[in-house]
DNA sequence: TGCATATTTGCAGTGGCTGCAATTATCAGC
DNA sequence: GCTGATAATTGCAGCCACTGCAAATATGCA
């Protein structure tokens, strides 16, 4: 359980409560959404099933769906310092595209990450929430690019790279069938082998 | 006034107090977005200032932000159906970017459009929920890669070039600053390059 | 004019989310 | 272990987005 907090686990009590609190809280969330669908599932019932009180719920998260959508905290810098430091040798869109691979090599490993992939397949609806957390690892990107190029956060080439292989990414993980299909590295892979040669058409079979 | 609704106004009253109705809950609801912000302004005010009743605003628009960022019915299509009439000779990524030239150009000089987009600079908070809309364009350029290519929808070219495109798109809205930088169509131009050219890093000055 | 049909409205209710103040649990010093 | 400072949990009252339903009103048409 909680797989995706940070792992230096306080050692007080206070702590240590505090994160299985988080962890129920996800946990019964995810289950219930799956079991039920999003929308048929109250900030009461995911309570109920954690043993805390729907006003507790609400300490630990914003919002209903941020107790299944959010990432750990430190996700977009862990992806920034990961481009960042890449060799300098590479081009800005090579550099994501390694990190990328990383990252995405950990999460095939991340039971909890794999869940919330499977939800998002039983309901797409759900999708469009997760703009927040998207937004904010774009924004690494973008940093990123701007620590590896020194050109400012405004320039054109600076948000269209950062834009663009993030899009390749989110592509990547949406064609993506666990088990059946190509893993997901190559996939990531092929995604931005077409970026790089300008989405040139593929040659007809 | 309803710049962005359909121009074939049905010759009825009926239909003209629907159209007249609809502008009247657009207006009032970017106008009080823009003075008061977002988050300040209930449906009951929008209402208030459009003079019906609150009930009646939920006939008209599913959300309260939709009445500020919908689009009019039939965009995804016409951007679809405009994409799929470029030139053959055109590749995909060739046919999206002159189809989103195209679309640039005629926002440029549409009020209602220039408005929404003077409110997202002043409150891009509603960035996010921008995302019903972006997913349905997605989803026609999407189509649109499919009809040109005979590929089908979840093939990785398709989906990557049609998110990719459209990320670019986006990057260029975001940068443009009115009156003060380049052209719209210049930037789309830009970006589109720099896809075409594999992200390649610019040459240092 | 008068009937069929659309539209608007009021009303009652659900549920997400918040601020506040009271209660309970942990912690640190003794 | 005991105690006071501090932090977490909880209940409560309330705001507001949004919905279904049925009554009232407006429009279109014969």
């Amino acid at each position: 359980m909680a797989s995706t907090s940070t792992p230096e686990t306080g050692c007080g009590l206070r702590e240590r409560k505090k994160l299985a609190t988080r962890a129920a809280l996800r946990h019964a969330a995810v289950t219930l959404y799956r079991q039920h669908g999003p929308d048929s599932v109250t900030v009461e019932d995911i309570c109920a099933a954690a043993g805390v009180s729907p006003r507790t719920f609400f300490n630990y998260f914003e919002t209903k769906d941020e107790a299944v959508l959010s990432f750990s905290e430190g996700t977009p810098q862990r992806f920034r310092q990961r481009i960042i430091e890449r060799p300098a040798e590479e081009s800005p869109i090579q550099a994501i595209h390694a990190a990328f691979a990383e990252r995405l090599a950990e999460l095939k490993a991340d039971e909890t990450w794999r869940e919330r992939t499977l939800l998002l397949r039983e309901h797409p609806e759900l999708l469009p929430r997760l703009n927040h957390t998207n937004r904010a690892i774009e924004q690494a990107v973008i940093d990123a690019v701007v620590a590896r190029t020194g050109l400012t956060e405004c320039d054109v080439y600076v948000r269209t790279t950062a834009a663009v292989a993030f899009s390749a990414y989110r592509v990547v993980i949406g064609c993506w069938q666990p088990g059946t299909g190509p893993d997901l590295i190559d996939l990531l892979d092929q995604a931005m082998d077409l970026v790089r040669r300008g989405l040139a058409p593929p040659a007809r079979t």
